[in-house]
DNA sequence: CGAGGCGTTTGACGCCGGTCAAGCTGGAAT
DNA sequence: ATTCCAGCTTGACCGGCGTCAAACGCCTCG
């Protein structure tokens, strides 16, 4: 019979122990976390947390991704942020969960109940402190997005989104691939720029028949073929 | 003779000691910041910080407003923030500043260099939960900006706004007030908006004409005569 | 194989808001 | 007073993007 090794066994393997707010913590400290943590997958568009709920999750993306949507009384939607594999998803301290979260494509998360995982914020530091400065890094995105909904036209909208994605999803070594799986659908592209289907339709092909990329139909991967061409229309001078 | 009182003279009667992130201080604890604390009044116009600039300050906003603003390389300018007195501007921790920050009116701050501050955040847990929790505020209201600017036309916008900062300049007794001392100029709320100055002049007189508001004229004043249809215009149903 | 449904593409048209330009107002300088 | 100037308002026009509609490709299910 042999010790149990210092790392929880069901973090032994986990993709994101690395990147994600785990990685403040060392092997020994996991057990706070992993102690109040579930594990769920989520097929592709299923709701995490509907607007208005309580708020009672916060969690880690394990893989996968997650769309966070706000809308008007009308039905209007925007999608406000998409979160990827290692992000952190939820409010601690907050009130009220305005937002729904949703799952885009199967994705598994590792859930922690809001209230322990507040006590687990007080007894370590150097969480908090990653999660302050996640949190930041959140902001500085939503602000880049507010530039680009208040002033960038449409293709000027998808070219950037198509370089944000292409760099998030660069896998660790060569770090923004050329070819992109696109982690949403054309509806979804359009409720994340304040566009329509149709427009973001219409300019995707207008950007492939100027070659700046390609797109293989009834797939949903996209090619850049130009990222300079792409880089220069996302940020025009 | 009698002795130093534990509140720093300086803070004894600031604006803000009570709502800024100081209040996660007790008077004991001020010193840590008001040692490293420099008070200073920029006039309307004056840039406090600019983008690309290293980023060596945090401030508090003891009295009048910042503007936070990006632009594409072009120049188009968005403003992506309106800060408040009390409200935080900075990001500790961060390498760059690649936000333009600009005092909107006369503007008082209480300036920390970096590097103190956030060893003084490292001393005073809850002043770092306090900024942890105010960051997450400026979080959601970017992401309700968000969804203005995906989603709204230019009336919403503009009601929006009024409403926003009826709420954000309610003095202390009555939470919202009628009359409003419109913080910045109709190019600014254009830059905020994602407009133009026409736009936004010809959707405040619409406004006006139909007896939702009252503009007092060479006067930055806007009374709120309906806050109810105002609302149904920000949020239509 | 064919039927049906979903996501996407493409087209025709109209409107909201941007652009350009002119006039208006009030305050400061002279 | 007169001039000047910055900020605001108003008007005429136009283009980008939304709206409505139809067709296409791909998948699943009968």
């Amino acid at each position: 019979m042999r010790l149990m090794p210092s790392l929880p066994s069901r973090c032994a393997e986990c993709l994101v122990r690395d990147t994600s707010l785990c990685s403040a913590m060392r092997d020994d400290e996991l057990h706070a976390l992993s102690d109040i943590a579930r594990r769920k997958t989520f097929p592709a568009g299923q709701v995490v947390t509907w607007s208005g709920d309580p708020n009672s999750l916060c969690a880690n993306i394990v893989s996968g991704a997650v769309k966070v949507t706000a809308s008007t009384p009308d039905g209007r939607e925007q999608i406000v942020g998409l979160l990827y594999p290692g992000d952190f998803v939820g409010q601690p301290f907050a009130q009220d969960a305005p937002l729904t979260i949703t799952a885009v494509g199967e994705t598994d998360l590792c859930l922690f109940p809001r209230g322990p995982f507040e006590r687990t914020l007080d007894e370590h530091r150097a969480m908090e402190r990653k999660l302050l400065e996640r949190t930041m890094e959140s902001l500085t995105d939503a602000q880049n997005r507010i530039l680009a909904l208040g002033r960038k036209n449409a293709v000027e909208r998808i070219a950037s989104f198509l370089l944000e994605v292409s760099e998030r999803m660069g896998s660790d070594e060569d770090d923004s691939a050329s070819e992109i799986a696109l982690p949403i659908s054309r509806g979804e592209m359009a409720d994340y720029l304040g566009l329509t289907i149709e427009t973001v339709s219409r300019q995707l092909t207008r950007l492939r028949k100027d070659g700046v990329i390609a797109l293989e139909k009834g797939d949903r991967s996209c090619t850049i073929l130009s990222r300079e061409r792409l880089a220069a229309i996302a940020d025009p001078d």
